[in-house]
RNA sequence: GCCAGCUUAGCUCAGUGGUAGAGCAACGGUUUUGUAAACCGUCGGUCGUCGGUUCAAAUCCGACAGCUGGCUCCA
């Protein structure tokens, strides 16, 4: 089972089979995920958007990755154009405290600016801010000029070698040699330019604004560290992030807005709203579904398992491990190693090795050349969905065949890449696996498609952007036939034109197996996250041979489509509360309806009332503590709880109750029937 | 993983070398209440863990663990 050769995938060793980061549009401030080596997974719900930096595809980046011609750096708008200004006066602040910084780069990004630098006897920390700001605030009362100079390519040398870009005045003994190697990186024949305001003199191309007056309405956000241009190999420089607005007013809301984006935070409302936890105890990483955010996840199984019922999918259950010979045939172990948990070596080897004195290297190597066996942690579910598709021979006709599961995998991510619910180490796909003829290809994406969209609508996600990835149509890495790339690849862009929504077509970010195409939303504080994903493989077909016999009573080799509507119930439901600020529809509320007697007086009927929700299958609870009503409506609202009843003396009388919706507020008195049977018709429509 | 910051009661936080605090929650009682907090009382903490400095450590130092932010939007 063990390829004598090395597998596909590495012999290709190219970045592209990746999952993409570096060809975001203007994107986040806040980037999803650090520059690494390490390899990450393929497939679905890739554990960061991480890939290493692609020489041989740069050249069809013709995203923000690559750099940016004077021609769009003119087309600045002008908040940027006044926050890279920003920049500049915080470099020439920072240098007026610590003469012997050494400036890297600093750009304009969303939601503010940053510059990188390096500062060796300091340690910038937000006690440092204040002291930052004021001499930022004093730049800007000087109002110095911003001044553009064309220089040559020596000129730019000579100024670096002195010290003098990013530098107030002449270092000696303090070449700018950031400067320097950005210098080297300018292309032959590009215009290289600086520009200078009062004494800082800095290589630039610009633009910036005309005086530094601009530059008074300023915060700085946030200090960290960083990598000369994100090589973890180069030296680390401090960062400190600030954010600039052309007016006091403007740059008080963006504050505003920012505190109130984080009390929608789904890891504050996790907490509060008791939907989630991850102790300390059990692990890093591993989400604990409590009661209540339990609830929402079965409905939203239950949602997508009615829609799978009604597209012809079969549902199917898999363990969570599988012999490590089945990850040798994927090609996942032990390329991907750096991404999954520790091999598990069997049980009687592990003992024997253990008497023979083994050591831990020994063990590992074992495992990986094949001499020793063992399991994995499944870091994917495809391999034994592949499996059940070869338990019998399969003919055209069978095809297509889609085997769904809600599969739980594992990811050995960085500590320091945790997070909420948005990055864990065990997560639970909303996964299947399509096996097709390659002629089925176009009409099972659209397919995939509809059901992502039938997802998004009925949740009123809308604010998403979609990502194709295609093949680089110079190179020759790619598994399977040209000419089945190039339907796929209309059949995904159609597919995208279909949903209506922005998409960018990516050229030389597909996966060496088979193109794809993305779902990408934002969290509440700017950071992409992928979610959906569909994505068409030539790869897994080829390296476990499936095949079918077709009309022409021949084997042929199906295609493989991976898809996930969610992508992982962990990252879905953290995006979903924070969507919702935790008022969830009635039908994923985990508790919809609370009935609030006034006083003991009206506990009889209330109680009537909770039967009878109950009855309904609703989730109800009848609120009997000796609170007043405001109170109980108080804790009904901070918990989220949709409807209110509140029955008073009046209600029990007429049989009905006193509706109050926690975001419409008071909808006043109905007959307790016709309540009933509006509310059970929202929770089965599954409403917004 | 690396850099920085943080970790005090179930929750939100005060306390910076000299006997651990508040509000909310919980619990007990009084109140029987009409659309976002009734009143009184009680309980609750080896100040993340381990080690060091000191007559004395929540406080200073170190290690570890966890949490948060960041780790090329390209001069």
């Amino acid at each position: 089972m063990v390829p004598d050769s090395p597998p596909v995938i590495i012999a290709t060793d190219s970045p592209a089979h990746h999952p993409p980061r570096r060809n975001l549009p203007p994107g986040p401030s806040l980037r999803p995920a650090r520059p690494t080596r390490r390899r990450t997974l393929p497939h679905i719900h890739p554990p960061s958007f991480s890939s290493p930096p692609s020489p041989s595809t740069t050249r069809f980046h013709h995203m923000s990755n690559e750099r940016k011609t004077l021609d769009e750096r003119a087309q600045m708008s002008d908040l940027e154009r006044l926050r890279h200004s920003c920049a500049h006066v915080m470099a020439t602040a920072i240098l007026r405290l610590w003469p012997n910084a050494q400036f890297a780069y600093g750009p304009p990004v969303e939601s503010g600016f940053y510059y990188d630098f390096d500062l060796p006897n300091h340690r910038i920390t937000p006690d440092d801010f204040e002291t930052i700001e004021a001499e930022m605030k004093k730049v800007a009362r000087e109002n110095q000029k911003f001044e553009k100079r064309i220089i040559s390519r020596e000129e730019a040398r000579a100024l670096a070698e002195s010290g003098r870009l990013g530098g107030l005045g002449e270092r000696p003994d303090n070449r700018s040699v950031f400067k320097l190697d950005l210098i080297d990186k300018i292309p032959e024949g590009e215009e290289i330019s600086c520009y200078q305001n009062g004494d800082f003199i800095d290589l630039c191309a610009g633009p910036h604004v005309n005086y530094t007056s601009k530059c008074k309405n300023i915060k700085l956000m946030a200090v960290s560290s960083s990598y000369y241009l994100g090589d973890d190999s180069k030296p680390q420089l401090q960062r400190v992030y600030g954010t600039a607005f052309a007016t006091p007013e403007e740059l008080a809301q963006h504050l505003h807005n920012l505190e109130e984006a984080k009390k929608r935070d789904h890891r504050r409302l996790g907490k509060e709203l008791q939907l989630f936890a991850v102790d300390e105890k059990v692990g890093q990483g591993l989400i604990l579904w409590l009661p209540k955010g339990a609830v929402i996840r079965q409905q939203l199984q239950d949602f997508i398992s009615e829609e799978l019922r009604k597209t012809g999918y079969s549902q199917v259950f898999t363990p969570h491990i599988g012999k490590l010979d089945l990850y040798r045939t994927s090609g996942h172990f032990p390329y991907y190693k750096e991404s999954q948990f520790a091999a598990i070596p069997e049980r009687d080897q592990f003992q024997k090795l253990a008497d023979e004195k083994c050591s831990c290297a020994d063990l590992a190597a074992g495992l990986e050349s094949g001499e020793l066996d063992g399991y994995l942690l499944k870091p994917m579910n495809c391999p034994h969905h592949i499996r059940i598709f070869a338990q019998s021979p399969k003919s055209y006709r069978d095809l297509p065949v889609r085997l769904a599961e809600f599969g739980t995998v594992y990811r050995w991510e960085q500590s320091g890449e945790l997070g909420g619910m948005t990055r864990v180490r065990a997560f639970t796909q909303d996964d299947a696996h399509l096996f097709c003829t390659p002629e089925q290809v176009g009409a099972e994406i659209i397919g995939c498609l509809k059901l992502v969209k039938t997802v998004l609508t009925t949740l009123g996600m809308n604010d998403y952007r979609v990502r194709v990835s295609l093949r680089d149509p110079d190179s020759s890495k790619y598994v399977g036939d040209p000419a089945n790339w190039d339907k796929a690849e209309e059949a995904l862009r159609q597919a995208a034109i279909w949903l209506g929504v922005p998409f960018t077509e990516e050229p030389g970010e597909a996966a060496f197996y088979g193109p794809k195409i993305d779902f990408v939303i934002k969290d509440v504080i700017g950071r992409e996250w992928q979610l959906g994903t569909v994505q068409v493989d030539y790869n897994l077909p080829e390296r476990f041979e499936l095949e079918y016999i077709g009309a022409d009573n021949t084997k042929h080799r199906p295609v493989m489509i991976h898809r996930a509507p969610f992508g992982s119930m962990e990252r879905f439901t953290g995006v979903l509360i924070e969507h919702f600020a935790g008022h969830f529809p009635t039908w994923l509320s985990p508790e919809q309806v609370r009935v609030l007697p006034i006083s003991e007086k009206s506990e009889v009927f209330a109680s009537e009332v909770l039967a009878q929700l109950q009855a309904a299958n609703l989730r109800a609870t009848l609120d009997t503590a000796p609170d007043k009503i405001g109170a109980k409506i108080r804790n009904a609202q901070l918990e989220r709880v949709p409807y209110m009843l509140v029955i008073g003396e009046k209600e029990a009388a007429l049989q009905s109750v006193s509706v109050r919706h926690a975001k419409r507020g008071d909808l006043g008195v109905r007959p307790l029937d016709e309540f009933l049977a509006d509310l059970v018709q929202e929770v089965a429509s599954r409403s917004l």
